[in-house]
RNA sequence: GGACACGUAGCUCAGCUGGAUAGAGUACCUGGCUACGAACCAGGCGGUCGCAGGUUCGACUCCUGCCGUGUCCGCCA
């Protein structure tokens, strides 16, 4: 259910029954302000100065044929031309109650599923995952969820990092571990340690260097030994990053992964379809894109860089057999790629490219959703106070030590293992709710402080409000199952909430065309915090609250928590009974 | 040099296809717990939306120029 869609399509038919155009925007929003109604419809004005009459009097025509029977209490002009909408509290009652009774909260389904391909995560296995790869991998992971929500039909690819040059370094350490009969699971226990060292060994030991570059011949030829070395250095440092997906509560699993030595068999293919196509040109010896489409002031085309003078391949390379296998062999609808800005670049390089050689099919979308990066408190890229990386594990444990911490006194009477699961929810939240919030494409400040904030816009008090709701059904004694009579809507308070509960698919639908899961923060805050005034204005379970009125708002409570629920869960964040 | 982002309250950020008086959180100040859970609520303070033009009934939003910040740009990913 989407009430702006629903007004929408009714204004815009009062618009052509009014003598308008068909294709007449009728420009639906939200109102921002109370005495504006709940919704607007501001088209009217736009039209009218395309046709130069009075807006006025247009709007006054328009609504005189517009048929808001039951869905509006009251219809009304104002300023210029706009045509305020102000719902019936019993229209509004009636949706909310067929909400409450479904399992989908009456999110209408995608009638014809789309087929879409989303690329997020993606860490490079050489290294631990570290702060950086937090937005890639919760971003990517709210707009599936929301995707397949709405019924869309989703394949996920953690396209990893598992290929390339510094292989061979890690390789060839590895190998003298395991010579000096070391295992590999202890060797690699610290993934960032052990790069460390094998840098090291690169830049100071004499013949390890060979060594290395030796290793990376011998693993792209295919060699059987080098390759089970790799797949033991590959499977290890999965573990790691399958840890940090668990302990994030994201979907990814390993059957998702489609690293970029995937890849590799398909690559000259890749080259000789560029080359055949005239689209690859031979340029100081590498193959080279020039691309007109982007060509600056003066008419120089970009350059695009496929394959290597000494014949290597590039994530160039990767990137378009990436777009074919996509776009043909999933038969994507829709490709969205979660990386950094810092690869928008590249990104619109690879679309354009992968279009005009055919690796793309037309009816295929790609987005690629960029953000920015982590940036430190001093404005520059986020280190270690020893100029390291922060490590995500212990960001995410930090996380849920600071809650424990801090509701020690407060959940001091409940078990040691209720303690334990209600400081992990409460701390992953946190930090996934800060960063989620977050919808600038811009570098964004990292502190923990901030990030790890139990107060104000944040997931912990989402989940109080949460946990408020189940509070008031035990008090009550109430199976929430077996409420009685209808939704009665007479408080402002209750009016708010009602008409916000019902924006959820509006939100979702921004959320999935946009990718911008921030919205859907949004959104929960603020429903979480119309719940909170509503709370305090309007008494459920205190003496001389009629029944009639105490079962109305038990159902309202029961659709705000199961929304709130609902919508966390699509986020990654998991509620409580009590915290 | 070129391309692309970004510049909104002290701080961190919202602001939907251009709409009415630019919104939150935080910090600071004032109230509210003999309690449906105060991790909360009600209220106050706080902005020349980087600057200057332009488009129009109307611009934080679109266009141009400038200033500032950042990123990327032929053999890393």
């Amino acid at each position: 259910m989407n009430i702006r869609q629903i007004l929408n399509e009714k204004v815009s038919a009062a618009m052509v029954a009014a003598g308008l155009p068909a294709d007449t925007n009728p420009a639906v929003s939200v109102s921002n302000r109370p005495q504006f109604g709940d919704y607007q419809a501001n088209g009217v004005m736009g039209a009218a100065k395309k046709l130069k009459t009075n807006p006025r009097e247009l709007a006054q025509k328009v609504m005189e044929n517009l048929d808001l029977a039951d869905i509006a209490s009251q219809v009304e002009i104002a300023g210029p031309g706009f045509i305020n909408i102000h719902l019936d509290p019993s229209w509004l009652a009636a949706q909310l109650q067929v909400a409450n009774a479904d399992d989908k909260l009456n999110i209408s389904q995608s009638e014809q599923p789309k087929k879409v391909v989303v690329d997020y995560s993606a860490p490079n296995l050489a290294k631990e995952m570290h702060v950086g790869h937090l937005r890639s991998t919760i971003i990517g992971d709210a707009v599936v969820r929301a995707l397949e929500f709405r019924g869309e039909q989703v394949i996920r690819q953690n396209h990893m990092g598992d290929w390339g040059t510094q292989f061979g370094m890690l390789l060839a350490h590895l190998s003298d571990k395991l010579a000096h009969d070391e295992v590999a699971e202890t060797a690699l226990a610290d993934l960032e340690d052990f790069y460390r060292q094998a840098k090291i060994r690169f830049d100071e030991e004499d013949g390890f260097a060979d060594r290395a570059r030796d290793y990376v011949v011998k693993l792209q030829g295919g060699d059987a030994d080098c390759l089970a070395l790799w797949q033991q250095f590959i499977d290890i440092s999965i573990h790691h990053s399958e840890e940090i997906y668990d302990k994030l509560n994201v979907t990814l699993k390993r059957d998702d992964i489609m690293g970029e030595s995937a890849y590799n068999p398909d690559l000259p293919k890749i080259i000789d379809t560029l080359m055949a196509k005239n689209i690859a040109v031979e340029d100081q010896g590498a193959k080279v894109v020039f691309i007109e489409e982007m060509a600056n002031k003066d008419g120089e085309p970009s350059v695009f860089i496929v394959q290597k003078s000494g014949g290597g391949y590039l994530y160039a390379t990767t990137d378009l057999s990436a777009c074919r296998y996509r776009s043909f062999d999933l038969d994507a609808d829709r490709i969205i790629i979660f990386t950094d800005a810092r690869q928008a670049l590249h990104f619109k390089q690879v679309e354009i490219t992968a279009r005009n050689a055919g690796l793309l099919r037309e009816s295929t979308a790609y987005d690629h959703c960029p953000f920015g990066m982590m940036m430190g408190s001093d404005g520059k890229p986020f280190k270690t106070r020893t100029g390291g990386t922060v490590k995500l594990a212990e960001l995410l444990d930090e996380a849920v030590s600071r809650a424990q911490t801090l509701m020690a006194d407060k959940i001091a009477d409940f078990s040691e293992q209720e303690r334990a699961e209600i400081a992990r929810k409460v701390g992953i939240g946190a930090v996934k709710f800060a960063d989620l919030s977050k919808n600038r494409t811009s570098d964004y400040i990292f502190n923990w402080d901030t990030m790890l904030s139990f107060e104000g816009a944040t997931a912990p008090y989402l989940q109080y409000a949460y946990t408020r709701i189940q509070s008031i059904f035990k008090k009550a004694g109430v199976d929430a199952t077996q409420l009685t009579g209808n939704i009665m809507i007479s408080e402002a308070q209750e009016k708010a909430l009602a008409v916000k509960l019902l924006q959820f698919e509006e939100v979702l639908d921004a959320v999935i065309s946009e990718c911008t899961p921030n919205l859907l923060c949004n959104y929960l805050y603020e429903l979480a915090s119309l719940y909170m005034s509503f709370y305090e204005a309007c008494p459920i379970l205190k003496d001389g609250v009629a029944d009639e009125v105490k079962q109305s708002r038990l159902q309202l409570c029961q659709l705000i928590g199961k929304t709130l629920q609902q919508g966390l869960d699509l986020l990654g964040i998991e509620v409580m009974e009590r915290m």
